[in-house]
DNA sequence: CCATTTGGACAGCAGTATTGACGCATTCGC
DNA sequence: GCGAATGCGTCAATACTGCTGTCCAAATGG
């Protein structure tokens, strides 16, 4: 039973024998363990300074990636809102409700559709939206500067791909042109 | 009180009307936006594969997260390991005793500190730990593949730059050279 | 008119993380 | 050698986010 550093995976072994060159088809052992921990410690690193901020108002991420979203698309519906966040009612009620009690968003019925709830920030929510979205702008300014243009471009090409089909169907439709008069 | 797309927040306004080169110094509204968004939606779904598996065990990602660092630091003690993961004693705790109660885990006290718990992962442990590992290279590869080399490059760039420094140090702790004897 | 869609609401459960306090074994420093 | 510091485990209470399941109301659309 291995108890110390070189344990008996054998692949890895054979993977750390093999030349530094990349090899994209066969993603190295190491490769993939240091994507693994750049995606931990950055994500949470990412969102570490606008968690702070919401942990002051007795928020959590959840509400900050409502106000995120609607922000992003006043007007949004409920349904739409939970195809983007891929959680349910039950779990979207629970955050969106007191982010419209407290004043920072609000609903009106949808004018073609008058069971849609569509949803939009208030002066109050716009407010505390920016103050979070400018937390987290010094840190992605930070590392894009840092990494470079040609980074940036790569970044997000990889982010792309790491998405399924579903969440890069819904950054489609949230890049895209507004719809038609907000009728979805 | 704006209900449709142009809200009346001025400045993306002013940012819209820019032109498309980039200024790094004054990183763009949508090109955050646009981070955001794809930080997201990208650690979502790399994470959602591992967490299918996980499920399955009844475990959660923090369970993930200390079988990759076990593995990847065989010999690794508890404190070293609260430091990389940035949480509690107890947090740890309660993921850790059935991770050893079950088999994955296992710990014996340090050669020179006996004070000190080294944890390392049992062959269950790393067949559990590579079968998830195995499930998100599949992801991270389709990603790779699909950006390119030099996307690559500067997807590992931006990510470093997000963390901040313990982060930072803990990762190049991480992908260092093993400890001497291991002894820490 | 009736099935479907859209959305709200209630109850209960699980996983992850927190703070604070206490206890024990071991090691370190003077 | 002895007190202080370190490494670790544990108890209790709490918060946030997600899940499932059930039921209901309003509006839409054949």
């Amino acid at each position: 039973m291995p108890t110390r550093g070189s344990t008996n995976i054998a692949e890895m072994a054979e993977a750390r024998a093999l030349p530094a060159g990349r090899n994209l088809l066969f993603l190295r052992e190491e490769e993939l363990r240091l994507a693994q921990d750049l995606l931990f410690f950055g994500y949470r690193d990412f969102t570490a300074g606008a968690d702070e901020i919401l942990a002051t108002l007795d928020m959590g991420r959840a509400h900050h990636r409502v106000l995120h979203f609607v922000g992003r698309r006043p007007g949004i519906t409920v349904g739409e809102l939970l195809g983007i966040l891929g959680i349910t009612k039950q779990s979207l009620g629970r955050v969106l409700q007191p982010l419209m009690s407290d004043g920072y968003v609000v609903q009106a019925p949808g004018e073609s559709d008058r069971r849609q709830r569509r949803l939009t920030l208030t002066e109050k929510g716009m407010a505390l939206e920016r103050r979070l979205f400018e937390r987290q702008r010094e840190t992605v300014m930070r590392a894009y500067r840092e990494a470079g243009p040609a980074a940036v471009e790569g970044f997000r090409r990889v982010m792309r791909g790491l998405m399924g089909e579903d969440a890069q169907a819904s950054l489609a439709r949230l890049e895209g042109p507004e719809p038609e008069g907000n009728r979805r």
